[in-house]
DNA sequence: AATGAATGAGAGTTCATTCAT
DNA sequence: AATGAATGAACTCTCATTCAT
């Protein structure tokens, strides 16, 4: 029995832990989206969780370090969902229509615009930029649109004069919600719609012939 | 005699002003480009022109308004630019062409990547954001590029079933610049090349049709 | 039994209790021989001796609290011994001689360095200076050194020129083995050898005649 | 006419910041001594100065250089003293009496206390001990010393059978004011007659015979 | 009794802005 | 007009101490 509890207390600290590293996280996202990195103080992300400032730092070693750790999760999160989509049985353009989809969808639109901006943040850039895992997982992402990208050309579905860096680049940057921000609020247009309508624009833009 | 020296002294005080004004502009344009906003100091801007901390501060009351100033420099310009190609009496895409290829130009690319960066800056959008006249510059760039969108929807070249709001964003963010930074350094694709591809995709994407 | 067995296990708590508390004690001393007072943490007390840092405060009500049983405890240790060479019967001189022996053997040479420092550094004696045992028993030390020296001086062994409170100052400053510290690194001088000639020094200095 | 007063008005500008780096020095002198460099914040600095802590920062890049270059300072000025009397065709040991008048000077007393508990203390040498200016100029004055010592040997003054890294120690250790300080308050024994006492012990503790 | 997460005052440092020269 | 020394608020980060568990 006892051999029992001293786990289970374990993982109770250790849950709770990670509750509360998962709300500084999400809090810092909340408010890097509003301010950008250098305008976001540790003091303020841990005025909105509720904590003292040096808490902050009993989870992360710097504020750098969090801002990583942000990107990291957001963008295994990101990964993974592509990975879902990459093993359905259905044509390369309907993989990257579903994932473009999830790319506007309520949860990650305003995720995945901070992923972007973090990644061209010069500040961040200049910090960590090239040797930091944001690089290698940036990369992956791109690897892994790139050869869904080549899977469409050999299926005859996209433009196989395009080069395909030029295509994901594209695709990023179409599909970026950051810059459709504005268009959401202002016209309001569903990010549904939205995501379909730049689908079409995208997708008829490289399709074959 | 006195009185026509004044103004003449005047006017060459004025130019010499309108010289450094214009030089400080150019060296914080550099140094906004490479570092972002937040981590560009006065000081830094200042002793790349040469000059003093404190003589930036003659030219404009704030480091915001410096900025701000910049983005009205270039935005007008770049305005004169696509106005001048709105005159022209070629289609609606053509004369989109051709202001895609000014904006991929060797000395506007990184002009508009500014721009850019600079309307979407957090920190910038939060000081100024509503009011000033960054917003009214940029809504008149929208409107301009909207109506050769809708001229273009007109003449039978594009097509009507797309909100013109959504071709202008898709238009700003697939030939932003700053977003193919890395593909022209990397995979070394001339810009020229690059802008013809996006356009390629785009205008594909939006044809009627 | 009960009765028995409570003062039993009281006394086995109490031994385990000051067990550790000699274990922090000793873990301390050495962390503060290496960097100084203030860059000497709880933390990393706590974190060598194997224990929570909390646990530290179980037996210390402070930092400084504990650097002042740290000082007694070693002063404690020193005075004994100096008591000890004091009944001797033997001359004032081979007693000094004894104890500087005993300053600079291997187990205490450290601890004097850092009685010398504890009792030198502004921090703790800006805190506790006046008041404390630390004033307390730094003058029973040097009130048994002088009257040694006094010893000496009737004895005609010393100078009765010299003011006693000087040669005092000048046994503990020739003698504290912290000045020495790169001496015996460096040139690869045994303690032993040193404390020889450092006596042999200060001896003939003192000596009468 | 203009030549002239172009150096002269940098001269008075240079000369003004001189005066206040000095007396910036002057005051962490002072704080130093009293509260050692942990205990030494910059704002108090500041704040006896009388003026803001970033003004320090436009004469020291770093708390830290700012003690390296108050040691320098006073180490420089030191050895000055030093190189002056080594120069006087007197004997070896009376140029190293005379030193030890300098040392015990009102001036100089508290400045080669500071000096010594700076170059000691844990946190500086850790900081930047081993390679910094620091050490060089420390190993100048131990060569100054010890040449003298020889010298001393040499002419048949000093005991040849002490080494020299021993005798140089004790001249340190034997002299260094910081020990004495207590005695100079309390016995109010004038600085002047305890430098000739100590220095008698000295003298004829490393005497030739 | 023991823990270690939480605290928050306080440290060093930077930099936009001001102002006497 | 031009300077750049001075300012001080705001930042990131540390650590002695407390307290719920």
């Amino acid at each position: 029995m006892q051999t029992k509890e001293a786990p289970r207390a374990l993982t109770l600290k250790e849950k709770q832990r990670q509750e509360r590293e998962a709300l500084i996280l999400k809090v810092a996202e909340e408010v890097l989206a509003e301010k950008g990195y250098r305008d976001t103080s540790v003091d303020e992300i841990a005025a909105r969780v509720g904590i003292a400032k040096g808490t902050v730092y009993l989870h992360f070693t710097s504020k750098e370090e969090l801002v990583v750790a942000l990107f990291e999760r957001d963008m295994q999160k990101f990964l993974q969902i592509v990975a879902k989509q990459v093993d359905t049985a259905v044509s390369a353009r309907e993989k990257l229509e579903a994932i473009l989809q999830v790319m506007y969808g309520e949860l990650f639109s305003k995720r995945i615009q901070l992923l972007y901006s973090m990644y061209q943040s010069p500040e961040l850039r200049r910090n960590f930029g090239e040797k930091g895992c944001m690089r290698g997982l940036w990369e992956e992402l791109a690897a892994r649109i790139s050869s869904l990208l080549e899977e469409g050309k050999a299926a005859g579905e996209f433009d196989v004069t395009l080069p395909t860096p030029v295509m994901l680049s594209a695709f990023f940057s179409l599909l970026s919600p950051k810059n459709y921000e504005r268009l959401t609020i202002e016209s309001q247009v569903s990010s549904h719609e939205l995501a379909q309508q730049l689908g079409r624009i995208y997708f008829k833009g490289i399709a074959a012939n």
